[in-house]
DNA sequence: CCGTTAACACCTAGGTGCCAAGAT
DNA sequence: ATCTTGGCACCTAGGTGTTAACGG
């Protein structure tokens, strides 16, 4: 994923399905950890995505696709705008929680998220991702290209759509497949098996497990 | 003001700074109100514009001039987006409305604001305009022309500024002026004058006053 | 006759990868 | 060497008044 210091989108965005939730208010916060390679080199205080949505009920939260196609990633550790910082050729998993609006907590970029049981922390492996200034793969830049609509003026509208496109797709990736999550081991949190996510636009981040750098 | 089917924003847009908050969670609201002229030819209930800030804290709401920039008018009494509904060749008059957060009570776009003591209605008489289709004065045209960004392709730059413009300056009322907060006559609110409101952007209401048409 | 509509040219605002230059 | 930066051309997305055609 391409970084830069005034703040990227990332692309694919998440997107995600819910179902389960009590139609009760809700929120839902989407944030980066930060994998393994290398000891801790971060002394920013790690910072969260709060869906623009929030704060809604869970009736509205499954009535549609919840897109995080407004997060925005930087490099800059001194950033101001509330962007997710991260670092460069590092390797990173996004996540995305859905905490339960209790009494009068505030909403915030910088808090933490809140714990316990009202909490549900989701993952999945194959949105992981490499982040880069620069990208590092010819077949990654043409994917991007080719998807995302912004990119438009660099597609060779000619060319022959072989390659790692037609690789994925044989692997049936490129449609939305339901999946169980995954609650991470936070303590004291109760690992119901009501809440199921469907999660989309997996195509991009499949090629980041095929490809080693992004 | 020009309304369409599709929806138009409110040009200049309501803002304002509000002080002597409680820093609690608050809202704001904005709504039109609909003025005389006529009897009840109005079989759409009101709407409510939701500013996109809500649920903000009143430290928040008080950190900076809250712009209603995003809404938007529109004229067609079946409208889906949320939008205001006015009705055309009427005169209206925006209000603001702060609200409390209290209980769990849900955000609405539809929803009537709930009154009481939690409950701050303001309306300022300058910011009256009546809707159109299709503007009647060349004069209104051409300060709209000026001011809007988004209309600088009709710009004549090498135009004399003598007009209304000259005139409505000599009045004083294109720099903000801080007004003092006129409750309405809502039964069971308190008068309570901590607050106070500075309207901005009152220029191109002004000319509504000045010019019967708008 | 007059108010309304929809397509239009012209803007603002912002999201792409590219590439030459800079930084380490 | 390798990674990073900032300006750039080229897009999407959407906010203007204009204008001709429409409709009561």
């Amino acid at each position: 994923m391409i970084i830069t210091k005034a703040g990227r989108r990332m692309f694919p965005a998440m997107r995600v399905k819910i179902s389960g939730l009590d139609p009760r208010q809700q929120y839902v916060y989407h944030s980066s950890k930060w994998m393994a390679a290398g000891n801790a080199d971060s002394p920013v205080p790690p910072r969260v995505y709060v869906h623009p949505d929030s704060l809604a009920s869970g009736e509205t939260w499954m009535r549609q696709v919840i897109s995080f196609d407004k997060l925005k990633l930087t490099n800059n550790e001194l950033d101001d705008q509330g962007h997710i910082i991260l670092h460069s050729m590092h390797k990173y998993q996004p996540r995305v929680h859905v905490i339960q609006k209790e009494r009068g907590e505030e909403l915030s970029h910088v808090r933490a998220v809140p714990q316990g049981d009202g909490t549900r922390t989701l993952s999945f492996p194959e949105t992981v991702f490499t982040t880069v200034t620069a990208y590092q793969n010819q077949q990654i830049t043409k994917l991007k290209i080719d998807r995302n609509p912004f990119a438009k003026g660099f597609r060779d509208s000619g060319r022959n759509r072989m390659g790692l496109e037609a690789l994925v797709e044989s692997y049936g990736f490129w449609r939305p497949s339901l999946r169980s999550l995954m609650f991470e081991d936070i303590p004291g949190m109760k690992q119901g098996d009501k809440v199921s996510v469907r999660s989309r636009s997996l195509l991009c981040y499949c090629y980041n497990n095929f490809l080693s750098s992004c």
